[in-house]
DNA sequence: GCATGTGAATAGATTCACAGCG
DNA sequence: CGCTGTGAATCTATTCACATGC
């Protein structure tokens, strides 16, 4: 069967924790591998890996296991990282700095072409092989470097009007670091990654264990609390 | 209603957003506010909010909207952030430096208690108000500290080491941004944030978005080669 | 025999649409 | 009347279990 349409979102933000895991493998010389086993370095379960891989063709040999090279290579079609990518980051602040030195976007194909501030006294700055450009510049750079996605680094009120010109200038891909909402046009691609809410998202989690193991003596004054809340309606709130 | 049980993971991961539209929304002195406009600031539709925050109880006026105070304080109260929640981060290169000065974390009370690091020479290093600590005294500060979440920003390699030395000295959440799947015991939470994984995820979109819009000349080749790959077996790829 | 590939079954999330209530 | 709260309908994702084919 060649290559069935329609790949599942989940599925497509699987498939570069299988190549990385494909990566590894290949790197140890091993030539086939089984769902089973790349399940397992995957952090997932074999079923699902083989409902994942289906979707991009029956690549598999019955009682054999997937090809590496060939899986590879397919995982990396679908994906797009048989070619680079050029990015630009606006945004050089602590975390502007660690993606542009992140090794990892290089290595999988995602070359980053300039890093624009809109601080006059960044600007100038060397970074790297890169010289920190100003914002006036996005422009000229998206179109002469045909860059493909741009990452926002910035503070959140400035996250915006970033997101607004990156689309202007052509961008049709971002990624957004900044801890806000962003819209774009339809045919704009966005993904966001926020920090904090990772760990917003933990602190859940981790409150829920607490309490269901009765190790939170301390908690028992806010079940309390939360007992005359449910009852009163107006509560004042600890700043925020 | 008092509260009901079980919030559904995907509502968990929304109420961080949610939580950071009521907070301007309060800063701009509004008391109430409505599904609509909350969905709006948070970048969802009416209908999900309603769902989402009916799992938390029922804390809206019908005809009214929501008490906004009143929601934050919620809402604050079931992702367990009325209190402080004392953090390590180990590994401090770039994200490790990055995540130390970043401001978000503070704010939603999430107390950085230590910076720990490998090596020898960086262990004495001044961070902000942080002298970065050896590993060695990892299990000391998780003790003295009670420390809840261990954020992990170390290279990949040694991620699963770290990972088990954080378990092992009693941190039951896990916040990994190595790039690789790390295995904990059933009882730690863990969450990941892969920062290249995104852009392939975007590469992902953009290529299918590029492709759909027949902007891409040099494609063709590519989609002659797929051909061939299809048709033969045996394909070299592209160093990874 | 053994591991893939995939329909069918199940679980989970989103959206619809409207009853219920201030 | 307006907006919440929520069952029912729909859509998406996961898991099961086994027929299929090397």
């Amino acid at each position: 069967m060649p290559a069935g349409r329609h790949i599942p979102e989940a599925t497509v933000a699987r498939l570069p924790v299988y190549l990385r895991a494909l990566v590894e493998v290949a790197d140890a010389k091993m030539s086939t591998i089984s769902s089973e086993r790349l399940a397992d370095l995957a952090g997932v379960n074999a079923a699902k890996v083989r409902k994942d891989l289906s979707y991009l063709g029956s690549y598999g040999t019955r009682g054999v296991g997937y090809d590496v090279e060939f899986l590879l290579y397919q995982i990396s079609r679908q994906l797009g990282l048989t070619r680079d990518w050029p990015i630009v980051i606006v945004g050089v602040g602590n975390l502007g700095h660690a993606l542009a030195n992140y090794r990892g976007f290089a290595a999988r194909g995602f070359r980053i072409v300039a890093l624009l501030d809109a601080d006059p006294g960044k600007v100038g700055e060397q970074l790297g092989e890169h010289c920190i450009r100003a914002m006036a510049e996005l422009s000229d750079v998206v179109q002469e470097e045909k860059v493909a996605i741009g990452v926002i680094a910035t503070p959140a009120v400035v996250a915006q009007e970033v997101a607004d010109r990156l689309v202007e200038a052509g961008v049709t891909s971002i990624l957004n670091f900044a801890p806000t909402v962003i819209s774009v046009p339809a045919h704009v691609a966005l993904r966001k990654v926020d920090l904090s809410i990772e760990l917003q998202i933990l602190s859940f989690y981790h409150q829920r264990a607490v309490l269901a193991n009765g190790l939170a003596p301390d908690l028992v004054t806010d079940l309390a609390t939360d007992l005359a809340t449910d009852l009163a309606t107006d509560v004042s709130l600890p700043a925020g």
